[in-house]
DNA sequence: ATCTAAATGTAATACCCTATTACATTTTAC
DNA sequence: GTAAAATGTAATAGGGTATTACATTTAGAT
């Protein structure tokens, strides 16, 4: 007893010893990830990790102040990984242009890695662990990226609205298509037809104030 | 013991006696409905519901197969809401186009009833329970009645495609001001503003293929 | 090198929620 | 009026969160 067999993950300790696990944090947030992206955070638990890692429950406490805590740093970890498929997007060769590539990332992101996708943005009590975090900054970078991409123009604003209102109609999008509510029509045109309707929509509203 | 005084709601029954609730049912839907209209689905739980209402906790079980289907139900009575706030816009005499009063219904209703709108497009487990279902044609009810405030156009693919748009984008901006994730320009700009664009530019496009 | 403090892990516990089962009481239909 | 259906209860098993007191390791200061 007390040791067994399996064909999933083993009990046994990467650490130093059987005591300590040697790099806990990590783990929890890796395994936590992983368990994002495959199926979602409803089901990250510190019970399962625990088990699934070897440890005691209370464990994870020693790391994390509470469940949200680490669901935190999973949803900022997002934000990064969401800014950086952005400037891959950038640097690839197309014959399309910048922005079609950005949002089309957009698109991909939000559809293929939906676990960790409605982490960012629907969880609710991320909301208040926003303001002034590196959260909040990953957040903005990505907007700002956007920005970039579109290219200076003599009415700033109107370049910011063209962009928000290109942002918000892919994430409805991506919303939308995440949870099944796409309009009946909708079934039948592709997504990525509809993303890039919305980017000519953008170029063309972009064209008219540059 | 056995029977205290409360501020709150005191269990004492609606029923014909004290054993009996008399309408368990409609009431957990109505207590149900209203937490979730204060603080979200989150807060709903059977447990809470049966302290309310002074049942037992197992009551619940009686009348609802387990707490998602009695969710589900709230989020189909939320579609229905929503449908008739759509039909009470249009009936409304203003001179804002008829495009307008239903898409700005849409973002009131998004974001004063932000509760019952998460519960309708944020819910994983309605997804199963969306083909055929009552859901499902509330849902698509409402699609078809902004088509038809659109009017007929001679390509109906096209007509659709702006409709799409739009409804994508109107949802984006709810749920992004919903939890906080407007990029850092628009904290500035008003949603109703952002929507007067939106809706804008799906007139135009609109005046195109008419 | 040691030995003490900090870090990290555990066991035990209290509490909340879900869901089921066997049983109790009403209501309804015949 | 009584049997079946409907509705409610108590008891229970199972899983989750989070805290507390205690155990073991690690690391840093002397």
């Amino acid at each position: 007893m007390g040791y067994y067999m399996s064909t999933k993950q083993p009990p046994a300790r990467k650490g130093p010893n059987s005591y300590h696990h040697g790099d806990l944090r990590e783990a929890l947030i890796a395994t936590a990830m992983e368990m994002v992206e495959r199926q979602g955070a409803e089901i990250v638990t510190f019970s399962a990790l625990a088990k699934k890692l070897g440890v005691s429950q209370a464990a994870p406490y020693r790391h994390f102040r509470d469940r949200d805590a680490l669901l935190t740093i999973l949803a900022t970890m997002g934000f990064l990984a969401f800014t950086q498929t952005f400037r891959k997007a950038l640097k690839v060769k197309t014959d399309t242009t910048k922005l079609s590539q950005l949002v089309h990332a957009h698109l991909k992101f939000g559809t293929q890695r939906s676990g960790i996708y409605r982490l960012m943005f629907e969880s609710h009590y991320l909301h208040d662990a926003l303001i002034g975090s590196d959260l909040q900054q990953a957040v903005d970078e990505n907007f700002n990226l956007l920005l970039e991409t579109l290219g200076p123009t003599p009415d700033g604003d109107a370049r910011d609205r063209v962009a928000i209102k290109l942002t918000v109609a892919v994430h409805g999008v991506v919303m939308f298509a995440e949870h099944g509510f796409l309009p009946p029509k909708t079934r039948e045109i592709s997504l990525t037809q509809l993303v890039d309707e919305l980017v000519q929509d953008a170029e063309t509203a972009f064209a008219a104030i540059v």
